[in-house]
DNA sequence: ATTGTGACGTTGC
DNA sequence: TGCAACGCCACAA
């Protein structure tokens, strides 16, 4: 098949990291945790991979590592895309790391309370 | 089914 | 936070 849509972990991961609102920035692990999957943490980056591809588009520029450092920035089509889309919606990223991170860190667990 | 791999996480130094 | 090593899990060939 043409794999139009992941079955399951991408097409997931999608979804919840385009629930993350304006302004905000989540972490691979956290998604990986919220999606009961806690050790495939590396699995949410790799379906970042494809999210390009997935519509609506994925904003993976709010998704980084634990320590708020753009790790995939490499892999955006431009070297500094993730960066200036981060500070374009207010956050500060020096030097790959984002700053205040403990504030604008959005955490699916917590803000999904509830939902499921 | 088997192998390789990766935008991570954790632990140790 | 830096580097090295291991673990861990889903996907592609």
């Amino acid at each position: 098949m043409e794999s139009n849509q992941a079955d399951g972990f991408f097409e997931w991961v999608y979804k919840i990291v385009r629930q993350i609102p304006y302004g905000r920035v989540s972490t691979y692990g956290a998604i990986a945790r919220y999606l009961g999957s806690g050790g495939s943490a590396r699995m949410v980056g790799w379906a970042m991979n494809a999210s390009f591809k997935a519509l609506p588009a994925v904003p993976a520029h709010r998704v980084v590592n634990r320590l708020g450092m753009l790790t995939g920035k490499a892999h955006f089509p431009g070297p500094n895309l993730m960066k200036e889309l981060l500070e374009n919606e207010g956050i500060k990223v020096i030097n790959n790391q984002i700053q205040n991170f403990n504030i604008v860190f959005w955490d699916p667990m917590v803000e999904l309370e509830g939902m499921q």
